[in-house]
DNA sequence: ACCGAACGGTGATTCAAATCACATAGCAGT
DNA sequence: ACTGCTATGTGATTTGAATCACCGTTCGGT
C-alpha cells in the first residue's frame, strides 16, 4: 500500500469527525512524522510553528519551571491535540510546556497560519478545537486538584491509574525516579509509598516495572 | 435614560468586538442581573443552564473538593466569561467550581442552547470563546505552577499581586482567614507570613485591610 | 565473568507547614 | 460603657515530606 494511503487511514481513523475536505487539506499542508519512544518533541521556551495531531502512540505533556522542576500535566492519545499548542500557535508565544513521547508515535504537523483559516472554513475543525480545549481543561483541573488537595500517597494512586488508562496495560515500565520527577517529589518518597502499596497487595514491584493489581 | 440603553452601553463597552447583530441577540435572549458583593453565584455540583458575561464588577472563581476545601483559581472581570461555564453548558454537566462576587456585579445570563447557535452564526462569538479558553488556560497554568512549585511565602506574594491587579487598588479589604481559605492553608500560617512581610516593609496591616507597599 | 551505572531499600535528620492552645485587640450592637 | 463576636498574634507541638547518607541489587556492555 502507498505510504500516503497508510497516513490517510491513520488520520481518518483517529479523527473520524473531520470532513473529507479538511482531511485533504491536512494531508496537503501537514507534514507526517514518526518519533521513537522517549523523545522530547518540544522544550519549554521553544517557539511553536505548528500543532501536532496525534495519529498513533502516546505523548506526555509536562510543565517545567525555571529551576528544572517538572510535573506531568496529562497524556495525549491518538485523536487528540495539545490545547497549549493551539494557544501558543495562535499567539506566536514560547511554549510553556515540554512534550515527550512514551512509545513510538506518529503525528501530523500542521502549520499555524493554515489552522486559523480552517477555523472559519471547516465546522468540524473548530468543533475539534473547542472539544480539545474542553477536555484539556478538565484534565488540567484534575491534575490541579491532586496537587492542591491530596497527599502524596493519594497523588501516587491517581498517577498510576492515569498511567494505566493511557497506556492500556497493568504492567508499567517505569522507574521510581521517573515517577518522582513527574510528581515533583523525590525518589525515596515514591519508593517508600510503593513499598507500602505492595504490602497492601495493591501492586507488585520489580526492577523497572510496576504491576497494578487493585486498580 | 432607559434601562435597556444602560445595559446596551455596558455590553458594548465590555465586549467591543461583538457584532451588532450579536449584541442584539444577547439583549433579546439574555437576562440582565445584578448581584451584591460577596454573593455566591454558583455552587459546586449545580447544573449550569447559562453562561455569565460579566458587564461590571468582579467575580472570583474557586475550585472546591468534597471535604469543603477550596482555593482561588482566578478572577473574572468585565469583558470576560468563565471557560468552565462554556464547557459545562455545552456538556450539560455539573459545575466543578464555585463563583462568588467580590463587589457588586452586573452580568448578562445567556442560555446554553442559544450559545451553540452563535458559534456558527457569529464569527466574533467563537473568537470570543476561543480567546476565553486561551486566557483561562493561561491563568489556570499560573495557579498550578504556584501550587506545584512554590512555597507558601511565594504563593502569598503572588496572591496579593493578583488581588491588587484584579481590584485595581493597593488597599485590600480582606481577612487573614479568607486568604488562608483561598490558598488552602491555615490562618496562622498567613498571619505569620504577613507579619514577616510587614517587618520587611512590604505591607501595612490593619484589621480587615492590607495595604500593599512594594508591589 | 567482571565492571560500572542505574535502580531500589531504608534509617536518620531536617524542614516547612499544619495543628493545637491560648492571649489580646478592635469593632458592633445595646 | 459593657458584652460578645470576629480578627489577629504567637509559642509549642506534630506531621508529612524532603534531604542526607549509605547500602545492596540488577542489568547491560565488554
Amino acid at each position: 500500500m502507498a505510504i500516503q494511503q497508510v497516513q490517510d487511514d491513520l488520520l481518518r481513523k483517529s479523527y473520524p469527525l473531520f470532513e473529507d475536505n479538511l482531511v485533504s487539506e491536512i494531508e496537503e499542508q501537514g507534514e507526517f512524522k514518526t518519533f521513537p519512544a522517549n523523545e522530547v518533541l518540544m522544550r519549554k521556551g521553544q517557539y511553536i510553528r505548528s500543532t501536532m495531531l496525534v495519529l498513533s502512540g502516546l505523548i506526555k505533556i509536562y510543565r517545567e519551571d525555571d529551576e528544572g522542576n517538572e510535573f506531568l500535566m496529562y497524556y495525549l492519545r491518538p485523536g487528540e491535540a495539545c490545547a497549549l499548542s493551539l494557544v501558543c500557535a495562535a499567539k506566536h508565544e514560547a511554549s510553556p510546556i515540554m512534550a515527550k513521547t512514551v512509545t513510538e508515535t506518529d503525528v501530523m504537523m500542521v502549520p499555524v497560519d493554515t489552522m486559523s483559516e480552517w477555523m472559519s472554513k471547516f465546522k468540524s475543525w473548530y468543533q475539534f478545537v473547542i472539544e480539545t480545549y474542553r477536555t484539556r481543561f478538565d484534565e488540567l483541573l484534575a491534575t490541579l486538584d491532586n496537587v492542591a488537595f491530596r497527599s502524596m500517597d493519594e497523588r501516587l494512586e491517581f498517577y498510576l491509574k492515569r498511567a494505566k488508562e493511557a497506556q492500556q496495560t497493568n504492567l508499567l515500565n517505569i522507574s521510581h525516579q521517573e515517577i518522582a520527577n513527574e510528581l515533583n517529589t523525590s525518589r525515596e518518597v515514591i519508593s517508600r509509598l510503593l513499598k507500602k502499596m505492595e504490602q497492601k497487595d495493591m501492586v507488585k514491584l520489580n526492577r523497572n516495572t510496576i504491576e497494578l493489581k487493585k486498580f
